[in-house]
DNA sequence: AATTTGTGTTCAAAATAATGAACATAAGTT
DNA sequence: AACTTATGTTCATTATTTTGAACACAAATT
């Protein structure tokens, strides 16, 4: 009877009131998105309600976005998708672009007593998701830096020299020819061991999630 | 009378069955860290139940993990505490803070000839939508690539040496401390031009429109 | 064409998350 | 000490998620 007033009985979440896309003032909407993952696994709702132990039924609502899932609920999906939880929340929204082509004049910023010098190579978008650089640092040179925020990445490539990185409580000492990644979403450190000077390469991810 | 019986009416969520820490096999505790961060915040549980607009009854059992939060409520949660809704999420989860890659666990491409090296120093995400690379050519090493799809862009810095670059119709000569962007929609070709080696990184944004 | 099988949706009932008011406790005032 | 504030917890009720079974629909099989 009742075949396309979907939603008929229950819930009144999201059918109207969330109609729209979600900017940044609703809850994101994880549905079309757990719905793609389910499909690229090949899996039927049946068969994700079995492995997840969550009910068929509210799959589907969740998928067509008519259920305002529970935290358990959500990571239970997640799991058995091998999907981190955090990926599927945050896949609705926008990802960092190609748009600017422009070619900027290589920026130079250095420290106060001139002994650590990066050179700004390229940036990505207008947030500045992408950043990259050139160093070079003499032997004492010290760059210090605030968190870039939770879920940032820094790496490091070091072609030269001798350096430490000090992250939160960790360090680790780099030597030539080494690769470094590590999260910035607490202050850090980089300082240049010598004798010679220390000259890298440094590509910075910046979380890119605002709204969440 | 019963001070102590917790949660007597209500919910028998996490009391004991969550009791233990969130290793990977139970959803995330998201009650420590938003009780921090509402303190961070100087805010009482009447202040933020306002802010958020969630009760202040149940941010009291969420915060002793003794709820198991709707999405909206999390939400709501994370906008009144201008936090990032995944990293409220992922703060109970051990994350690797370093990454560190050894000298010979860099892998390395190199042209048949072996005159130009690629050292691949990293990529992000399971499409690569982002690859970097630290690359030494010798006089008259070539690199030729094809195209790696529309909308994708090459950034190329050359800290040392003369490269030559080549793609579609047009062609640049790069000198030391120059660096180039350019458009990877057509194959391309990088010589080095000698007579001292090439030496550069280079960052590659890949296109990740997946509709074809 | 009728049956079976596979897949997703909807229904009524049960489970539980969310609410607002009442309560407990501690700290500060008079 | 008694009174007031301030803060967090618990209670009873309401609202909503979640469940399992029934249902609709389409595709494949007989």
């Amino acid at each position: 009877m009742q075949q396309k007033k979907e939603a008929s009985s229950s819930s009144s979440f999201a059918r109207d009131a969330f109609a729209g896309q979600n900017t940044s003032d609703r809850p994101p909407l994880v549905g079309k998105e757990i719905q793609r993952l389910r499909q690229e696994h090949q899996l039927t709702l049946d068969e994700l309600a079995s492995k997840s132990g969550v009910s068929k039924s509210i799959l589907s609502q969740i998928e067509r976005d008519h259920s305002n899932p529970t935290l358990s609920t959500i990571w239970r999906i997640s799991q058995a998708l091998k999907q981190p939880l955090v990926d599927m929340l945050s896949s609705g929204e926008e990802k960092p672009r190609f748009e600017h082509f422009k070619v900027n004049q290589t920026p130079v910023v250095s420290s106060t007593d001139g002994k650590f010098v990066l050179k700004i190579l390229g940036t990505l978008g207008t947030v500045s998701t992408l950043q990259w650089y050139e160093f070079k640092a003499e032997e004492g040179g010290i760059l210090e830096s605030e968190s870039h925020g939770s879920g940032s990445l820094e790496n490091l490539t070091l072609v030269s020299g001798k350096l430490l990185v000090i992250s939160g409580t960790e360090s680790r000492e780099l030597i030539s020819g080494e690769t470094l990644r590590f999260l910035t979403d607490s202050p850090h450190r980089l300082e240049s061991l010598g004798p010679e000077p220390a000259h890298g390469f440094m590509v910075n991810l910046l979380n890119s999630n605002e709204s969440f």
